[in-house]
DNA sequence: TTGAAAGCGCTAACAC
DNA sequence: GTGTTAGCGCTTTCAA
């Protein structure tokens, strides 16, 4: 069996108390005691064992992030970040799919599971903001996305208008002035689709350039298929464009598939943005323009909100933190950079 | 504070043992007793407390999964496939990554975090045969993954030389004669590289195709960038072929841009094929061919194996699985059934 | 079939 | 500064 406190406490000659104060780092502790106590400790390799910790402590060292589906290259992306943040702040991190499924998000909620952890990140997909009074849980829970605001708890998400907003203002500087757009929503106002395409509604107005309802594609989900789909439709249409803005990344390769089938050249015939900034866009041909939303600076601040609730004695209001965007220009939209393959700065090894 | 076990038995006029005995599904129990146990934890809405189960039982009903990184497709759809068979099974799944690094990898085998798992699947990218030692660790590991052959644990890995082999194969099907190769490693003879090298070399052997060496572009990682850095040098040397073998799926989709680039087209001039099946290579222009190396399979026998070790009483001999891969023919290789983007299958809802 | 009691390894009051 | 002690909530002998 693996050493326990009291054998480590046995080989320094000392109480198990003192044992834990070194271990956990408390002060005042006979710099020679200390010593004897880390000697015990090495030479028994003691590892502390963390159930024993937690049912006394009723702390776990782990946050939950649910989400819904890591093979969605945004969600993965995302984990990544949260994963690293969590590391630099020590703590692990419990992934949970939800598949994007209201009931399972619900559900998760209250699962046996948030016992693992000692706080949620949370990011819903089916929920929407009616459902925020299931936000009130007995735990300190931080939320990302757009299907909620204003609910119970602290909230850490991306500026969905502005970017939008700003990467519309972008194509129409490159001389655009009949951007369709790909993967609204109907009737949506909330959500990532309701708030992008009132983004680009304020630059057109702004530019005063007419709105044209035909030139709006919808799709219920933000797939790769759905994005050609809804372009297919566009052009079959005969509505005429010189631009279009994908709502999501995944939506405008869809769209550059489907654009570049149908004979049209990128960014001559027509200019292609997309939203994310998803690690495939600079590989793309040509490149995807994009926005990067801020997902490094969402991660690391939703772990660190969320360990000062863990941390915090007493209750405060919700919070609400908005992550900074950045307009990428790529060869989709008309970039004149030459063509490069970028290097160094990807090179991460993969051999499946 | 939550219910424990005392209050139920309390409130259904029990001892503790026997709502223990109810929880834990044991026999020879009362249907009337059981009936107000159940009712009394239904009414206390009670859950068993976790830390306290695997303090006591030293089983914490979690597994880990070590792999380089998420924002790597390959290893982000194999997660969730983990993820997806451990919920059928009852667990709760671990992500850890180690970037690859060999040092990492070994230090992950011997953390503190071993504890919150009762067992590790763990996919090592750094580490090679040599190593093989450092896997004699005292809990259940089962390996995935070309990097240590029989070492002293269960191996779930896929069959590398003969789904190379048989892409090959439909290359040459294809009536393709000078089929470069994107992605060998130098002096590789093991890992993926070595492997799908050698299934190409034994296609070409079995055609009566000779082995030219100039058709072989080396990498040392297996991003995109690299795939498009060994096509351009391939180009660049002059050599004449007619295909191209990305030995993943990511080192075909740079290389496509590539060839793309230099005005050849897919498939007429060159056709091209990959290696993983990621969800992408359905969605790039032309879709890519390539072969399902058995990705779920492999992710449902680990976590069997694993679950059959966490539970076997005496230790039992290394064994070895190898799943079935499948040859997938989409455009790129001449594939002549028209153009569409699926449609129901993939649709998973993304919204970012 | 059910109960009583011990104890998993640790932390945190409270002594000294 | 350091030691003693009482549980955290559960599972598991062992009795009844």
């Amino acid at each position: 069996m693996a050493a326990t406190l009291h054998d480590v406490a046995q080989i320094a000659g000392v109480s198990i108390k003192t044992v834990s104060n070194v271990i956990n780092d408390h002060p005042h502790i006979r710099p020679a005691t200390k010593q004897r106590v880390l000697e015990a400790i090495a030479e028994l390799d003691y590892h502390p064992n963390l159930s024993a910790r937690s049912l006394r402590s009723g702390r776990t060292g782990m946050i939950g992030l649910a989400l819904p589906e890591l093979s969605l290259s945004y969600f993965a992306e995302l984990a990544d970040a949260v994963i690293r943040s969590a590391e630099r702040h020590g703590v692990t991190v419990l992934i949970e799919q939800t598949g994007g499924d209201r009931d399972r998000e619900i559900g998760l909620l209250s699962s046996p599971r948030r016992q693992l952890t000692d706080g949620l990140i949370f990011s819903p997909l089916g929920m929407g903001n009616d459902d925020a009074d299931f936000l009130r849980v007995g735990y300190p829970l931080v939320l990302l996305g757009e299907r909620i605001f204003k609910g119970p708890t602290d909230h850490v998400t991306m500026r969905n208008v502005d970017a939008a907003r700003a990467a519309t203002e972008h194509l129409i500087r490159r001389g655009r002035r009949r951007i369709a757009v790909v993967g609204a929503h109907e009737g949506e106002v909330i959500g990532s689709a309701g708030l992008r395409l009132r983004g680009y509604r304020e630059a057109l107005e702004a530019a005063g350039i007419p709105f044209d309802p035909a030139l709006i594609g919808f799709t219920t989900l933000w797939h790769r298929s759905n994005g050609a789909t809804a372009t297919r439709e566009l052009l079959a249409s005969g509505v005429e464009f010189d631009a279009v803005f994908g709502l999501n990344d995944t939506l405008a390769l869809g769209a550059m598939r489907v654009l570049q089938q149908a004979g049209l050249r990128i960014p001559e015939d027509v200019a292609l943005m997309g939203f994310d900034d998803l690690d495939e866009t600079r590989y793309s041909l040509p490149t995807l323009s994009t926005v990067d939303p801020g997902r490094a600076e969402i991660a690391e601040t939703a772990v660190r909100v969320l360990l000062e609730r863990i941390n915090a004695t007493a209750p405060e209001a919700p919070r609400e933190f908005l992550a900074d965007f950045r307009v990428i220009e790529r060869e989709s939209s008309g970039s004149r950079e030459p063509v490069t393959v970028p290097g160094a700065s990807e090179e991460r090894g993969q051999e499946s």
